[in-house]
DNA sequence: TCAGATTTGTTCGTATGTATT
DNA sequence: CAATACATACGAACAAATCTG
C-alpha cells in the first residue's frame, strides 16, 4: 500500500530512520532539555510502546539505544532511569 | 469440524488462536457450566500456568480477557472471582 | 508490629514466527 | 536475503496487597 495513515504522533513511519531511533531521538531530547530529569525513570517499555503506537519491541530498541549513548541505565523489574550528570 | 479456532480441550500450541484466548474459553465455558460458581475463586495465575503448561503470564491474559468479559473480578493480593449472577 | 506465605501487578530479558520493505 | 516491525510466549526479578500466625 502507498496509502499511509496519518501518523498519531510524532513518528514518522515514511522516514528512512528507523521507528526506534525516532523514539530514542524524542526521548534523548527530553532528557536533554530537563524534560526527563537525571535519576528520574523513563516510561515503560509497554507505556512508551502505547504513547508512540509502536510494539513493545520496538520501544524497546529505543531504550536500548539510549543504554548505548550512556542517556540511560536499566534495572531488570524495575525499569531505565536517565543517567545521573554527575555520573553516580 | 476441521476448524478449531476455539478449542474446548487441552491447548493447542499449534492453533492459530493464541494460548491465552484458549484458555479464557476454557475457564469461560467452566463459568457458563456451573463448574465455576458465581462468587466463587477461579485458580491463580500461577495454579493456571501450572495446570496447562503455560507461563504465568500467559494465564494472567487469560484472567485478563475475563475480566475484560465481565466474567471476573479480580482483587490485588486475593484472587479473581467469579462475577456473581446478579451483577455485584 | 512483625515475619512469612500467597496472590496479583509491573517491568525488563529473551526467543520464535510472520509480514513488510 | 537483510533490516525493520509486530504479536505471541516464556523467563526472571521486583513490587504491593492480603491473610495468617
Amino acid at each position: 500500500m502507498s496509502d499511509n495513515s496519518t501518523p498519531t504522533g510524532p513518528l514518522d513511519a515514511q522516514s528512512a530512520t528507523p521507528l526506534y531511533i525516532q523514539l530514542a531521538e524524542i526521548i534523548a531530547k527530553q532528557i536533554a532539555s530537563g524534560s526527563l530529569a537525571p535519576d528520574r525513570p523513563i516510561p515503560s517499555e509497554n507505556r512508551l510502546a502505547e504513547e508512540y503506537g509502536v510494539a513493545r519491541l520496538t520501544a524497546r530498541r529505543a531504550t536500548q539505544e539510549l543504554r548505548d549513548r550512556g542517556l540511560v541505565v536499566t534495572v531488570r523489574g524495575k525499569g531505565s532511569y536517565v543517567t545521573p550528570a554527575n555520573g553516580g
